[in-house]
DNA sequence: GCCAACGTTGGC
DNA sequence: GCCAACGTTGGC
């Protein structure tokens, strides 16, 4: 089993909006970078822990895990032109762009800010999240770096 | 809103 | 295949 980080922006969907989806699982759509699909692709098995992170929000932080719930499979919204993710070279007999779906565990409880992970950069060394201009929106994770978060859930801050 | 980082595009 | 221009990400 593998560890996973994913990025959303609340504004467009929040822990919240999963959390409020039937059985809490939707598809993790709208991924167009492909070292992030290559770790669907290949990687991605399902049963995964994934860490739900909220980007581009005061402040950013992990909120919550998920559960990889499927295996990937094509991502229609890349061959519908009023999609935003819509990409015209994305051909539905040989599609480029795939998704899984993912499934909410639960919330953490109490969001770990990406400031607070960076004061532990020395026990999270090579965590990709905390590296310099890390823009990547599906990343893995090491169990060593997911247990030591969840034990920094447990802490007081 | 700014801007550094970084991925993609396209001319050559 | 190089690389400048451009667009996007995402913390601040």
């Amino acid at each position: 089993m593998q560890y996973w980080l994913v990025k959303s922006e609340p504004d467009a969907f929040s822990i919240d909006d999963l959390a409020a989806c039937p059985n809490q699982t939707d598809h993790w759509d709208g991924i167009r970078n492909y070292q992030a699909r290559n770790f669907m692709r290949d990687d991605m098995k399902i049963g995964d822990k994934v860490f739900f992170y909220h980007s581009n929000c005061k402040p950013p932080g992990i909120v919550g895990i998920a559960r990889v719930a499927s295996k990937p499979y094509p991502d229609h919204t890349a061959f519908d032109s009023n999609e935003k993710y819509y990409d015209a070279k994305s051909d539905p007999d040989n599609p480029r762009w795939i998704m899984v779906d993912i499934q909410l565990v639960r919330h953490l409880k109490r969001m770990i800010s990406l400031e607070e992970l960076k004061q532990h950069a020395d026990a999270l060394d090579g965590l990709r999240l905390i590296q310099r201009g890390m823009r990547l929106s599906i990343m893995p994770v090491d169990k060593a770096h997911w247990d030591y978060i969840l034990r920094l859930e447990k802490r007081k801050r």
